[in-house]
DNA sequence: GTCTATAATCAGATAGAC
DNA sequence: GTCTATCTGATTATAGAC
C-alpha cells in the first residue's frame, strides 16, 4: 500500500545523490584546474547549474565542499591500493602506487589544496571516510615500507614514517609542474624521471 | 655652501632606507610564519608599527612587498653559494647548498609564496634584483649539476634542469614539516634523512 | 611621509519567498 | 530544495588633512 511512497523517497533520494555527485565532480575539476584558494563557490554554482543558496543546503562550507571532493579522491587511492598485484615485491608495489600518483598529476587530475589552511584540515580531518581512507592507505602502504626494508631492498635506516612521508610527498611534487612547463619532456619521461629520482636519489648509482 | 642640503638628504635617504628595512623585516618574518595568503598588510603595518597607508608610500602593493623580502632571501642564498668552499667537489658544493636550505626551513626561516599565484609571480618576475639572484643561483648550481655529472657523482642520464628543479624543491619540501610536527626526530636528523634520500634514494644502496 | 578615515571589492554565507 | 537578493566580514588600496 506505500508501496509508491517508498518509491517516492527512494527516487528522491536518487535525485539528491545524483546532484552532489554533480557538485562533487566540479568541486573536484575546480580543485585540479586552480587549487582551493582560487576556487570560489560561486563558480561551483555555475559549474553546476545551481544557485549558491542551494549549494549550502548540501554542503554547509567550501571546506566541507572540497573534503567531498578529497573523500573521492581517497577512494580511488583505496581502490588501486587494493588492486595492486600481490605477487609483486614489496618495492615494486610502492613504486606502482608512486607513479600512479605522478600520472594523476602529470594529467592534471589531482587536486592541490593550501597544505597550512587550519579550517581546511579540521573539515578534513572530522570526516570519517575521509581519515579512514588516510589511515587505510598508511597502513598498507606502511606494511610495504616495513617488508621492503625486512627484505633489503629500502634503506633500513630510515623510519617508516619518513619513507610514508617522502612518497605521500610525491603526490604534491612542484617538480613535475616545472618540468612540464619546460615543454622539453613527455609526461611519460617527466614521471620516470622522478620516480627514479625517488627511489634511487640523484646520484650516480656506485 | 650646499653641504647642509646634501648631509640632510644623506640622512634623509638613510632614514628612509631604514624604515623599509623595518618594513621588509616585518614582511619576512610573517611570511615565514604564515606564508603569503595568510598574512595581511594590517598585519605588516601593525608589525612595523606604521599606518597602513605609509607602507602603501614606500610599496605600491602586497606583492611587492612579498618580493623586497625574497629580494633579501635571493641575496643571502647568493652570499651562501658564493662562500662555498672552493676546494670541494661539486657533489658537496650541492650538498651544502641543499643542507642549508632544509636548515633555514627547519629553523622557520624560510619564507613560503602560493607557487600557483600569477600575480605574484608577475611582479616577482618583474624585480631585476629579484631574478638577477635567480639566475646567479641557478647558473652557479647548474655549473655545479653537470661537473658532477661528468665526474660520475650525480646520474648523468637525468636533465640538469631537472637535478636542479628537484633541489629547489627542497627548499619547500613538506616532509619537513611534517616530521617536525611528528616530534620523534631532532632537527638535525630530519635534514640528515632529507638530505640523504634527496642524494642517495630510497632505496638501499646495493 | 605619516596619520585617520573610508572607499572598493570580493567571497563566504544566509534570509525569506516560492 | 531552489531561487533572488542581501548580509557580513575581511582585505587591499586610497583620499585628504597635517
Amino acid at each position: 500500500m506505500d508501496m509508491s511512497c517508498s518509491i517516492k523517497l527512494s527516487f528522491k533520494k536518487q535525485m539528491l545523490r545524483t546532484r552532489e555527485d554533480a557538485i562533487v565532480r566540479t568541486v573536484h575539476r575546480l580543485l585540479c584546474e586552480k587549487g582551493f584558494d582560487a576556487m570560489t563557490v560561486d563558480e561551483v554554482a555555475a559549474g553546476v547549474g545551481i544557485a549558491k543558496a542551494s549549494l549550502y543546503k548540501h554542503f554547509p562550507s567550501k571546506e566541507d565542499l572540497a573534503a567531498a571532493a578529497m573523500v573521492g579522491v581517497m577512494r580511488q587511492a583505496q581502490a588501486f591500493v587494493k588492486a595492486v598485484p600481490a605477487e609483486l615485491a614489496p618495492l615494486d608495489k610502492l613504486r606502482r602506487v608512486t607513479r600512479w600518483t605522478l600520472e594523476l598529476q602529470l594529467a592534471g587530475d589531482m587536486p592541490t589544496l593550501p597544505s597550512h589552511n587550519s579550517s581546511l584540515r579540521a573539515v578534513l580531518m572530522a570526516s570519517k571516510d575521509y581519515m579512514d581512507g588516510l589511515l587505510e592507505v598508511s597502513d598498507v602502504l606502511g606494511g610495504w615500507i616495513e617488508q621492503a626494508q625486512s627484505a633489503g631492498q629500502i634503506n633500513p635506516q630510515l623510519p617508516a614514517i619518513a619513507v610514508l612521508y617522502t612518497l605521500f610527498a610525491r603526490a604534491c611534487d612542484p617538480v613535475l609542474e616545472f618540468l612540464k612547463l619546460g615543454g622539453q619532456h613527455t609526461d611519460a619521461q617527466i614521471a620516470d624521471m622522478v620516480l627514479g629520482t625517488c627511489f634511487d636519489g640523484l646520484n650516480a648509482r656506485s
